[in-house]
DNA sequence: GCGTCCAGGTCTACC
DNA sequence: GGTAGACCTGGACGC
């Protein structure tokens, strides 16, 4: 039995460019059918896995849910989250005015990034994607949901019930087995809570030496979860963004950060974000 | 088939 | 505080 809900969407809100924001949506239990432009998730209750389909809808979302009693208060504020139909990216618009090249961001109302239910998932995934392949960190995120979570993602309890040895041969996660196996503890334990950087009133340079208390969260991890709890100051450099920068702002020359920094100083608090929109603008014109 | 390199880095020891 | 070396894995590439 299925049942259909609709999330209210604001002016600014584009459906398919949040879900093209980053790789996300490539990553369980999250997975995309381009064809029909459905995305999937399967969220949680307190019943168990939630399976829901969500696609364009006119001024909205429509949610398909095959699963005939849910906690619907709960999946909406999920699908708000992950959405982030509450936030406000006036700023960013603002803040771009003027610079040609970026005009296409306010155009295909892009600069939301698609995020996780809860912030314990993305930070598991955002370690997943340090110093591996795209396709290793696919590999290890699917093991993950499949292996720990029978298909959701699983709660830091779950994750904490395996030892290294699993993540080791199970999930393939290598060196960063260890890490997974105390990030759970201590929140299971009540040591750590994540969710928390959403609302705290920490100064960001705080915040971020915080996250780097993670084993697993460097400089780019942690700025990388900046951006996913809101705040846009850190610029995330990968040796993928820098490349692209180097391609498309240096003439395929290699350059210090410092020298990335200050291309981007001119977006104050916006510029993670300005510099993600800047490198991923192919990803938007080509489809 | 095999070896090497590298990818959406981080940690630790050492200076 | 800065830096070198080690760390897992899997795919791409050259031979």
């Amino acid at each position: 039995m299925e049942k259909s809900i609709f999330i209210e969407t604001p002016p600014s809100f584009s459906f398919r460019s949040t879900v093209y924001s980053h790789g996300w949506s490539e990553l369980a239990p999250f997975s995309l059918d381009v064809e029909n432009w459905r995305l999937s998730y399967v969220f949680r209750d307190a019943g168990g896995g939630v399976p829901a389909v969500m696609s364009e809808a006119e001024r909205g979302i429509r949610v398909d849910v095959s699963r005939k009693n849910f906690d619907g208060e709960k999946i909406t504020l999920d699908l708000r989250h992950i959405f982030r139909l509450d936030d406000d990216l006036a700023g960013l618009y603002e803040a771009i005015v003027g610079h040609e090249r970026l005009n296409w961001v306010a155009e295909k109302q892009a600069g939301r990034l698609l995020r996780s239910p809860t912030v314990f998932e993305d930070l598991v995934k955002t370690i997943c994607t340090t110093n591996c392949s795209w396709a290793l960190t696919k590999i290890m995120v699917s093991n993950i949901v499949e292996k720990l979570g029978a298909g959701m993602f699983p709660t830091p309890e779950q994750m904490a019930i395996v030892d290294a040895d699993f993540y080791r041969t199970e999930v393939r996660a290598g060196y960063r087995s260890p890490y997974f196996v105390e990030l759970a503890e201590m929140i299971a334990g009540g040591r750590l809570d994540p969710e928390g950087w959403l609302t705290t009133d920490l100064p960001t340079a705080e915040l971020k030496k915080e996250m780097k208390n993670v084993k697993g969260v460097g400089d780019y991890a942690a700025e990388n979860l900046l951006k996913l709890v809101g705040r846009y100051d850190g610029l995330a450099l990968d040796s993928w963004l820098r490349s692209q920068f180097y391609k498309n702002h240096n003439n395929a020359r290699k350059c210090k950060d410092t020298k990335i920094e200050r291309h981007y100083k001119k977006f104050g608090l916006w510029r993670g974000l300005v510099i993600w929109c800047d490198m991923t603008e192919k990803w938007f014109v080509d489809r």
